[in-house]
DNA sequence: CACAATTCAGTTGTGTACAACCAAAGGTAG
DNA sequence: CTACCTTTGGTTGTACACAACTGAATTGTG
C-alpha cells in the first residue's frame, strides 16, 4: 500500500476511532462519577435527573427529557426508582391528566448539600482547565448538532 | 450574586456540562451508526467487535475486552448473539483451555465488503474536518487517560 | 508432588437506552 | 356532537455496561 492509499484508509478510520475514544470518554466519566454518586445512592443518569430538579424546582417527564435528551422508556423507570428511594414525588397534572408533573421531596431536596463536592472532585481528575473544559464542550455540542442534522436528512 | 460568585458556580457546573454533553454526542453518534448498521444486523459494539476481528484475524475474548475496554458480563453475551447470527465461531484453545478464541466465519468475513460504505457516511455526517476529527480524538484520548489515571489513586 | 493463588470466561442482578407499540386525554374539523 | 388526530406517559422487548460472584484451568511455591 503506498503512502496516499495508507492516508485514505487511515482517513475512512478516523470517525470510528473518533466514536470509539468518545465511547471510553464516556465510560471513564461514569467510573470517575460512580464512586461519588454511590455515597448518595444514586446513579449518573439519577444525578442528572436530580440537577435538573434542583434547579427548576419542578418539571413534567416531557420537560425532563427534553432537557436530558432521554425518552420515557428510559425516564419511567427511572423515576420510579427515584420514587421508591423517597427523592421525588410524582403526579398527574390536575390540569392536563395527560402529564406527570416530578418534584423533589424534603429528602430529595436535602441530597441537594451533600451532592456539593461532587463537581469539584471531578473537575480535579479531568486535569483540565476552565478553558479547554469550555473548548471540548463546544465541539462536542457542535458535533452533536451536526450528527442531529444528518440524521433528519437521510 | 456578584460576578466573581457567579463565575465560580459556572466552573463548577463546567465539569458536569462536558460530561452531559459527552453522553449525548456518544448517544447521537449511535443514533447516526444505528440505521447503517442496522442493514448489516449489527449494533454498534458489534460492529466494533467484527472490526477488531477483520483487523486482526482472530482474538481471545479477553483480547477483544482489552482492545474495546469491556469486560466478560457485556461480551460474552455480545459473542453469543454474534455466533448465533453465524458470523464469529468460538473454540477453547487447546493450549490454554480457560481462554476462548473468536473467529469470523466466512459470513463474518463477507460481511466486511457490505460494511466499507458505513466510514465515509459517518465521516460527512459530523461535517468535521480529518484535522478536527484528529484533534477531538487526541482530547478525548487524553481525558481518558487523566480520568483513568484520577480513578487508580483515590 | 500438593496446594494456594491467579487467570479466564461465564453467569446473575441492576440499571440505563431506545424502538415499537399502547391507552388515555385533549384538541379539531365536519 | 362525532370522528379523527395529536400529545403524553407508560409498557415490552432487545441490547449494552458493570459489579460481584462462580468454576474450571493453569501457574507458582514450598
Amino acid at each position: 500500500m503506498d503512502r496516499t492509499a495508507a492516508d485514505a484508509a487511515d482517513l475512512l478510520k478516523l470517525d470510528l476511532q473518533v466514536c470509539f475514544s468518545l465511547h471510553a470518554t464516556a465510560r471513564a466519566f461514569d467510573a470517575a462519577y460512580r464512586p461519588l454518586l454511590r455515597e448518595l445512592g444514586l446513579t449518573y443518569p439519577q444525578y442528572l435527573v436530580m440537577l435538573a430538579l434542583w434547579e427548576r424546582g419542578a418539571l413534567t417527564v416531557k420537560e425532563l427529557g427534553r432537557a436530558l435528551r432521554l425518552d420515557s422508556g428510559t425516564l419511567s423507570p427511572l423515576l420510579k426508582r427515584l420514587e421508591a428511594a423517597g427523592l421525588v414525588r410524582r403526579a398527574r397534572d390536575p390540569r392536563d391528566e395527560r402529564s406527570v408533573t416530578v418534584a423533589p421531596t424534603d429528602a430529595g431536596a436535602a441530597l441537594r448539600e451533600r451532592a456539593g463536592a461532587v463537581p469539584h472532585r471531578i473537575m480535579e481528575a479531568t486535569g483540565l482547565g476552565a478553558a479547554e473544559l469550555i473548548e471540548l464542550r463546544r465541539t462536542l455540542d457542535d458535533l452533536t448538532a451536526a450528527l442531529d442534522t444528518a440524521a433528519r436528512r437521510p
